[in-house]
DNA sequence: TATTACTTGACAATAAGTGTCAAATATAGT
DNA sequence: ACTATATTTGACACTTATTGTCAAGTAATA
């Protein structure tokens, strides 16, 4: 199974690019690039959209990385996390079909 | 298709219970109950263990009702939310069969 | 050993979450 | 309408998380 990290540290490698030249492009210190290819830091979305242009990586299929390895993390340590999973994707289609809230 | 506020509030009511009391006894202020009872607001998890005693509330399924609200707020807006949960519950069981990380 | 790539940790800046309080509003009884 | 009680709202301080910046560190290679 592969991290967000893994991905993007793959792919920068196999196109043969440096820290310092991703980072330059998605205008972030490299240290913090670093970090986020060991999942030290999290990217932001913003991070994510540039990085996935600069490395040649489907926007979309890395934002579903994105945030369910956030999710993971979240409530890995749950004994009902997969429960919660479940009644989430519900809560989820039942909010998009009643938009109007509040 | 009920918030967990929407529970918390219901089942105080039904017990004939004022957010006085039950903020005594959950050892909150009585402002901080009135909103989380209207979503304004998310209860700890120690809030919702001492909600779920006085108000006689199953805790797991109070816990569930709690994570999966906290999930489908944070990816709502998402388009691949769904995707996003299908992921996130497989790296929940991977991590879980590999629990030696780092 | 000099150079380049990457990593690490300390620190400041910013944002997000929490608790406290008092005033405002609502609700019901008289 | 008046009172009392219940709830809501918003301002604020306080704490905790997240984020960016930087310089010094390590690692690998020529």
């Amino acid at each position: 199974m592969e991290t967000i990290g893994q991905i993007l540290r793959n792919k920068r490698q196999a196109l043969g690019l440096l820290l310092r030249q991703v980072s330059a492009y998605v205008d972030i210190d490299q240290a913090i690039l670093s970090k986020i290819e060991r999942n030290e830091r999290k990217p932001t979305k913003e991070m994510l959209v540039k990085l996935a242009e600069i490395l040649k990586l489907d926007k979309d299929e890395l934002l579903v990385q994105f945030i369910s390895d956030k999710i993971a993390y979240e409530i890995v340590d749950e004994d009902c996390a997969s429960k919660a999973l479940k009644v989430a994707e519900k809560k989820i289609k039942y909010l998009k079909s009643h938009p109007i809230q509040n």
